[in-house]
DNA sequence: CAGGAGTTTTAGGCATGGCTAAATATGGCA
DNA sequence: TGCCATATTTAGCCATGCCTAAAACTCCTG
């Protein structure tokens, strides 16, 4: 395989299913601070509890990934700048499918999913510069550079924000259904929203994240 | 994993390897019309002559290939058109690959080689769309139609070509080397040139498909 | 602080697609 | 026509990544 494919920031070769253990530990932290479990990780990739545990103590041996036995799952600082390339290649490639290609922001995922373990860094560079270095992808989610550095907004959850006005910032791709009600409610990052009166239903609301306009002062 | 996707003109799912082989089986016989032997397939794939009998046994029980024990290996019309779903992929991405992120033509190939098997039948109509339903790849290689049908030109291998003026109609993107020679030579596809008298050693020569103007009245 | 529900890990298999080494078939040449 | 070099296939093995079932551990509750 030609060098710089499956890696993203360097380092040794490491499968698909690899990766998306990797990018899913880190995105299972990057708005939420919940302990990922392997049982977690097994749910949220649609595998057995067991398939995850064995992925993880083959990501633990190769130093990316933290496992005390029966504890929480972590990134090692290596670990982390691998699932930050992974993720980078993801994001830029939904803003590519919708941009360029005309894709529904609710269609984007898998298709990103994965093309994101088989583009080589040569390909992923060149997108960057034909999309104009994007900062965020079309759910309002932030690109690491290509050093694996990003910038969170500072947001909080819809169903957990204070009443009044506030801007969404981000919506989950995690559930296509949800991006097309949010879609259809004109909740799209950059819109302003009362926090306290929105169409959407609970489970709905725990994927969008908003800024209140307090917090700008 | 998604409809549409490893497939391109419908059927069961066939392996990513299951695709190269039938891509590699007709690709053999596009230009050239020898036998395709497993022992020519396994050189091709880089793989060992057990490798390849095992699968083209198993794309035999599938009813995509023909192949008489000890003898030549052929596509069915099932396994042909699952063919060019995949030389259409693969030219396609070759021509974006170019045209949109400006690569060189001898870095595509590989690059295209790996996405052929992980993009979806809607990336791939919307790429057609985007390139504005391209002809032929850079290579001068004619692109199948979404249907599954394309006209070869007429034209000769270079090193077979009588001596006079030719116009150069496709060069094989097989070897990153020869293109890069051509390419230094002018040798891209439209070009003329006088089929006596090029650059190129014997073995170069032979990538280089030409139409000698005698044949164009 | 003991029991049990629930979670996590271990044990043992299956499928895919590669490999090497050994057996078998082919085909050209003496 | 027989034989040997070469090509092809078979046999047996390895690695990856998934599975189910069973064992081991945690931790909450009574």
């Amino acid at each position: 395989m030609s060098p710089g494919v499956a890696g993203g920031t360097g380092g040794a070769e490491l499968s698909a299913s690899g990766q998306t253990y990797l990018k899913t530990v880190y995105g299972l932290g990057e708005w939420d601070t919940e302990a990922v479990t392997t049982g977690a990780l097994a749910a949220k990739l649609g595998v057995s509890p067991a398939s995850a545990t064995a992925m993880v103590r083959k990501l633990v041996e190769r130093g990316l990934l933290d496992h005390p036995p029966y504890g929480a799952v972590s990134l090692t600082s290596t670990g982390r700048a691998r699932a930050l390339g992974v993720v980078r290649r993801h994001r830029l490639l939904e803003t590519f499918l919708v941009r360029e290609l005309g894709y529904g922001w609710d269609q984007v995922h898998e298709e990103a999913a994965r093309l994101e373990h088989t583009v080589s860094d040569l390909f992923v560079e060149r997108l960057d510069r034909l999309l104009g270095h994007p900062a965020a992808d079309p759910h309002g989610d932030p690109i690491p550079d290509a050093a694996g550095h990003l910038r969170l907004p500072a947001a909080v959850r819809l169903d957990r924000a204070p009443a009044g006005p506030a801007v969404v910032v981000r919506v989950s791709d995690a559930n296509a259904e949800t991006l097309r009600a949010c879609s259809a409610a004109g909740l799209l990052p950059g819109a302003t929203l009362d926090a306290g009166a929105h169409p959407l239903t609970a489970a709905q609301s725990a994927a969008v994240w908003v800024e209140p306009q307090e917090t700008l002062r």
